[in-house]
DNA sequence: TCATTTTTGTTGTAAAAACAACGGAACTTA
DNA sequence: TAAGTTCCGTTGTTTTTACAACAAAAATGA
């Protein structure tokens, strides 16, 4: 069992970084931990965005519910990813989105009103903090650009395909199982779950893929 | 007629820094400014991704192509502008997109490398102007989350109606004028175009909108 | 000005998706 | 183990979209 000190300076946004620095840093962004239950809000649309927050063990999800009701997963973070930082570093006053363990999680929670702006007192890698988190935030927009890119597909097969090989590329084989259920496959796909269901079924019949329950296989 | 100095450093890239380290910093990003034609590129997807554009005059475009050739304008950028920062600060080394000039235009291309790692010898104002970039960028990554949540609408209507409520938000008017032609819009909305024409029209027929060309009305 | 090109709206048809409803499998838990 | 719950696939119906083809209007440009 890792602490949660070896989980946090994994962050990408603490390479470069030795161990005594981070701990400095992180007593200066007055971060402490949270632990959530399962399915339990860590941050609600409206809040205001001043944490940023780093799974240490668990899984968070990233959501937005639209005026008729609408749940739209937007994203998921696992141990050593950072989220909601993005709101912050936009200064913007509230939260447009919620947060949810997807697990039972531990959080680290930071102020980041510290983080974003030079602080002269305490960290002479405040700089390359800053660079760091310049890019992880510059590769989440590539990320939800792929996710732009995918949502734009016009037919649910299109969507499946594609989500699919973004799953080959991620794990590196062609089997590999996913983190959701049908119903979230279907709301991060932004289709209807039995139409997905039914979508599965005919291109497994015409030996596209195989699959059982969170497991798949793209065959060709 | 505003010089390129003007435009360039009203970008909020450089917000909190005066002309003379502005200019300090240009010179050392080794900028230089290039004229495009309509419908020219000004990067292509696979370029390297070392160069940042301000758009100082005229507008761009930045377009991703599928593998079976469905065009899809994933933003735009007018002047003052910063575009394709993105890629330079997520340290890619290939542009996954292309930008267009979609007017005649006079970009300023600034060298990346110089820009995302801390540079002794220039400039005093490197990690506001680093700070300042972050801000841009995430900024930027709220955009696209907006559009995510657009194409996650499921029918052709739903998507026209956000779409239009946003330019009723941004111009501040339920009259506005919409930068896109028909089968632009069309693309940004990731629909058939005669599909969103006539659902457009049926949407008037209704009292729900008025629209002549691109100037758009947003009823009720 | 006239011809050409581009843009937009319309319509009919075929394809696809949403929706609703149901049944069975798998999993929980009392 | 029995009852209840959740998850998944299936099917039929309705709604919506894509696609193709065409005509009118507007813009372009020679």
């Amino acid at each position: 069992m890792k602490n949660f000190f070896e989980i946090v300076s994994m962050s990408p946004l603490f390479c470069g970084i030795d161990a005594d620095n981070i701990k400095k840093m992180l007593s200066c962004f007055e971060t402490r931990i949270v632990r959530y239950n399962k399915n339990q809000p860590v941050f609600l649309q409206g809040d205001p965005a001043r944490f940023i927050g780093i799974v240490v063990s668990g899984k968070v999800r990233i959501v937005k519910e639209d005026y008729n009701g609408t749940r739209n997963i937007l994203a998921e973070a696992g141990p050593g990813e950072v989220f909601a930082e993005v709101f912050a570093c936009a200064r913007l006053n509230s939260l447009p989105v919620s947060v949810f363990a997807s697990e039972n999680s531990e959080i680290m929670l930071a102020d980041c009103s510290r983080m974003i702006s030079q602080c002269s007192r305490c960290c002479s890698f405040h700089s390359l903090f800053i660079s760091n988190l310049l890019q992880t935030v510059a590769r989440k927009t590539l990320i939800l650009n792929r996710k732009a890119e995918l949502l734009s597909k016009r037919t649910t097969r299109e969507k499946v395909l594609t989500y699919l090989s973004s799953q080959v590329e991620l794990s590196g084989s062609r089997e590999f199982n996913i983190p959701f259920d049908r119903q979230e496959l279907a709301d991060f796909l932004s289709v209807d779950r039995s139409a997905l269901s039914s979508e599965l079924s005919r291109m497994r019949k015409e030996g596209l893929i195989d699959f059982h329950k969170n497991h798949f296989v793209l065959l060709k």
